[in-house]
RNA sequence: GGGCGGUUAGCUCAGUCCGGUCAGAGCGCCUCGCUUACACCGAGGAAGUCGCAGGUUCGAGUCCUGCACCGCCCACCA
């Protein structure tokens, strides 16, 4: 059983082969060859979040396949059926930003191309992207079911998204209406809310005078003028009214009255809104409905028309009178001027303001009259809201629930419709007649659903959809919704739903709404939001920043295992973190631990035991005090493994591993168990007994950490004896039981005591500085309580504190030196024990004074505060009986040790 | 304008939900050491008034209030 390891730590020697053999065992499908379910236990189900045909995957990515990879290991060591079922998103707008650069490299636009060429070009690059980016995820190491990859463009995802669509338009959910949308200019297509990020800017407040209409003539006064403020000029050439609040007096006479639009020389009224601020600037505003929310509102309100004055390249229209075709800037600026030359322009002053700017492309978003298709959201959100309110999905960190609250309640309608050409086209269909036919049939409608007029005389929406609305469907379009098939009946409702916190309401909602209503059921019970991988300086990673990592250059320089190790250690749940090569280095050298260590296992086999023999438990009558201390560390390892991994606190998991590993297990474990493996006077049994108890801890180790790091650990476990029942493969191996260990509190006591001699002793030794490799004659006083352990041990102690001859001795009085003869040697008292050690001759004593005066000092500290305590009357009535209990025996304790060093220093 | 998060060793961060052995880790730093698993290592060590000010409590990084910076999210005031 028991396989040669290299040396050397190279993951990259051994990475590539394990998937091969995962992948041969085939057990990654839940009904894979190779699988170990039991279908009687509750399956585990991810949808992967389907990264971007964009081009490669960077460390968000990495991080988020890590943690959705040790959940699904997880689960699939307990036995339990698993999907972890991969895909890709086609990413409509970001692919065309990034298409639209590579063909602008080629002399190339959207327009030049035209709507055909342009996607044979888009499927050509997202085909060529594809298996980078699945090649990235399977050198990560995501054990995904790579037979059911699926794509938010292939004909499943597509016939989804036509059946969704359709059934929100039956059920009053989908409507078609003419609304202000937020217009990006560069991208020539509408994008959400969410899409319109809001930026402070300093833009200027400009104060146009307005002239009245001298009704009797019928042409603008010289001298009656009412003055608005704007920081948008442009749009005058859109007015078609002036507003005042109804109660300011200083326009009470105004309101009715009639005002001239300059340039386009139009007749508005002045009328009266509770909209207006009269405290800001002149208490009077100009409306354009066509451009702005608040306009296009009080326009509804009054029944004013709505002008649009700008294209949709942002140039004015032929509206815009004498500014036609020019840009909404130059327009501004030649506005500006004009109004100036008419002495119209009262004042300008600097002003803070908010626009809107695109997510993709940074150009300020124009608020557009259009007729686009719109999701009402109200009734999807309330019921979202009511599957977190009631527990049925539960979000973590918790506290995104509050931000889950917010958005929800305050949501306004989805508009879904894009002016683009890469993603899924709406299915609907007008006649001539104006009549919307909307239809889930792959080939359109047959006839007009209103007038029956034939298909060939409707034509269909030539927009497409928000890309968000495929991905809202992602958790049931992969399992095959809209039919009811076994595996949407099987996998469905999903588990947890792993993310960033970034798109938890571009995605995670939409996924909610349209979930509840389209299936009845929320698509999963948990959502666990990760914070963002950030560059060692705390930057968000991004192309155009140039900090981006490609996940590949890490592993092949450290692994896979400890590429995954560093991002889940690093990280609290939902909380950015900052990556760099530290933890990288760290992580690596934790896998590098493993692996001596195992090595050392290995090859410490005694040579009773067979190369291929089944492991077994250690015999229980061979067990000395450091087996049974390393079994109960194991098992206590795994308990605290167990919690934290039941709280998805992954990094909490992996620091309990870390710790157990190296600190308890290699440092102490191992150190103490070589005493035995090469002591000639421990018996064959009592070595075997010794290798079998390593052996089953780090089979408990590499079990726990598979998860997290799945390659090293499957290549260190095939070098490890197997149980009879145990599979080939660690993948598929059973999850450790907390009840399978054995916790001995006593040992664990007994040997705390024991490690803490050892580590005083060598602090003795080094601030004595005392040569490192000199053994020293030693005596130790062992409390009646530990005499067994400390007797058993006491091989190991000499070794580990290098002292020999090592005398053990009933009481102090064994050690000498109280009565006359001055002791000769380092006085060292930790807890129970004491001990002293000879030192060279002729070592001045002096180092050693100082440090037994120190400790004295530091235990006298301690030692008051624990009495204030117990004097203090309102602690001792009011605390727990146990606090004070314990309050007590630290007190006893430190009296003690007060005294022993008070006595060792008075020599 | 609302809301949230952060402020703990030189640096990067856990710990705060459930108050008392939690003052921790990694990196860095200092002193030793190539002891046949590992120098991607081992042994020892230095290093923090847990942002500030109040409050609750026998007891507070841990709960409450206020404040200060830093960051994020939401937000139709020209």
């Amino acid at each position: 059983m028991t396989t040669d390891l290299p040396k050397a730590y190279r993951p990259i020697d051994f990475e590539g082969a394990v998937y091969e053999r995962w992948l041969a065992a085939d057990v990654f499908a839940p009904d894979g060859a190779g699988s170990r379910a039991d279908d009687a236990k509750p399956g585990f189900v991810i949808i992967q979040p389907p990264p971007n045909v964009t081009g490669s995957l960077h460390l968000g990515h990495a991080q988020r396949t890590a943690v959705e990879d040790l959940l699904i290991r997880h689960a699939r060591m307990q036995g339990r059926p698993t999907l972890f079922l991969p895909g890709l998103d086609h990413a409509s707008i970001a692919a065309q930003v990034v298409l639209d650069r590579i063909i602008a490299a080629e002399g190339e636009t959207r327009g030049s191309l035209g709507r055909e060429r342009y996607l044979e070009r888009m499927r050509a690059f997202s085909d060529s992207t594809k298996p980078v980016m699945l090649g990235q995820q399977r050198r990560v190491g995501a054990s995904a079911d790579w037979g059911r990859l699926r794509y938010t463009m292939d004909d499943g995802s597509a016939r989804a998204v036509r059946v969704a669509f359709e059934r929100l338009y039956r059920h009053g959910l989908a409507y078609r209406t003419e609304a202000l949308v937020n217009w990006c200019p560069g991208c020539r297509t509408s994008v959400s809310d969410l899409e319109t990020i809001p930026t402070p800017e300093t833009g200027t407040l400009w104060f146009v005078r307005y002239h009245l209409v001298d009704e009797a003539t019928g042409e603008p006064s010289a001298s009656e003028t009412i003055t608005v403020a704007t920081t948008r000029p442009e749009t005058i050439l859109g007015d078609t009214a002036v507003a005042v609040h109804p109660d300011d007096g200083r326009y009470a006479t105004l309101v009715g009255r009639r005002v001239r639009i300059p340039f386009v020389e139009r007749t508005v009224e002045i009328i009266a809104d509770d909209v207006v601020d009269p405290a800001f600037g002149t208490g009077a505003v100009k409306i354009t409905p066509a451009h702005d929310q608040d306009d296009r509102a009080t326009g509804l309100r009054h029944g004013l028309p709505a002008i649009t004055v700008l294209d949709e390249a942002a140039r004015v229209t032929r509206e815009g009178g004498p500014y036609e075709g020019l840009d909404r800037y130059e327009a501004r600026a030649r506005i500006v001027d004009d109004l100036r030359g008419r002495g119209d322009l009262e004042a300008e002053r600097p002003h803070e303001m908010i626009v809107g700017r695109c997510q993709r492309s940074n150009d300020v978003v124009e608020p557009r009259l259009m007729t686009q298709w719109f999701v009402r959201t109200g009734p999807l959100a309330a019921r979202a809201l009511d599957s977190t309110r009631s527990g049925r999905t539960r979000i973590l960190p918790a506290r995104f629930e509050k931000t889950w609250e917010h958005w929800l309640t305050n949501i306004r309608d989805w508009n879904v419709s894009r002016q683009l050409w890469w993603g899924h086209r709406i299915p609907a269909w007008y006649c001539p007649d104006g009549h919307i036919t909307v239809s889930a049939e792959e080939g359109g409608p047959a006839a007009c659903e209103a007038c029956g007029r034939p298909a060939a005389e409707l034509e269909q929406d030539p927009d497409i959809f928000d890309t968000w609305f495929s991905s809202g469907l992602w958790p049931f379009s992969t399992l095959g919704w809209p039919d009811d098939t076994p595996d949407l009946r099987r996998f469905y409702p999903t588990s947890v739903m792993e993310t960033g916190y970034d798109i938890l309401f571009f995605w995670v909602a939409r996924m909610m709404m349209l979930g509840l209503h389209l299936t009845g059921a929320e698509p999963f019970h948990t959502v666990y939001l990760s914070g963002l991988v950030r560059d060692p300086y705390g930057k968000k990673m991004s192309k155009t920043t140039g900090n981006v990592v490609d996940p590949l250059e890490v592993i092949d320089e450290s692994g896979a295992d400890a590429l995954r190790f560093a991002l889940i250690h690093g990280a609290a749940p939902g909380m950015d973190q900052r990556f760099g090569p530290a933890k990288l280095d760290n992580a690596r050298n934790f896998a590098n631990k493993l692996w001596n260590a195992t090595r050392f296992v290995v090859g410490a086999r005694p040579a009773t035991i067979a190369p291929d023999a089944r492991r077994r438990a250690p015999d229980p009558d061979r067990l000395g005090p450091t087996e049974r201390w390393i079994r109960s560390r194991a098992a206590a390892a795994t308990e605290a493994a167990n919690s934290a991994l039941a709280e998805l606190a992954f990094g909490e998991m992996t620091r309990v591993l870390y710790d157990a590993i190296w600190t308890e297990f290699c440092d102490w474990g191992i150190e103490l168990a070589k005493v035995r493996l090469a002591d000639d006077d421990s018996s064959p049994g009592e070595r075997e007994a010794t290798w079998w108890t390593l052996v089953e801890a780090l089979d408990t180790y590499l079990r726990l950490l598979h998860p997290v790091m799945p390659f090293v650990t499957e290549t260190l476990w095939g070098a490890l004896p197997h149980a009879a029942d145990d599979p080939d493969l660690l993948i598929v191996a059973r999850w450790p039981s907390p009840s399978g260990g054995v916790r001995d509190e006593a040992t664990e006591r007994d040997l705390t005591a024991v490690l803490d001699l050892v580590r005083a002793v060598r602090n003795a030794r080094a601030e004595a500085g005392i040569e490192a490799a000199a053994w020293l004659a030693a005596d130790v006083a062992v409390p009646r309580a530990l005499a067994s352990t400390v007797g058993a041990l006491k091989p190991a102690i000499s070794r580990l504190a290098r002292v020999r001859p090592l005398t053990l001795h009933a009481s102090r009085d064994g050690l000498g030196g109280r009565e006359g003869t001055p002791p000769e040697g380092l006085a060292v008292v930790a807890g129970s024990l004491e001990a002293l050690v000879r030192r060279p001759a002729g070592e001045p004593r002096d180092a050693d004074r100082t440090r037994l005066a120190r400790e004295l000092a530091e235990a006298e500290g301690f030692l008051a505060t624990a009495r204030a305590r117990l004097a203090n009357e309102s602690f001792m009535s009011r605390a727990p009986a146990a606090v004070v209990e314990g309050a007590r025996a630290r007190e006893a304790e430190l009296a003690d040790q007060v005294e022993r060093l008070r006595s060792r220093l008075a020599e």
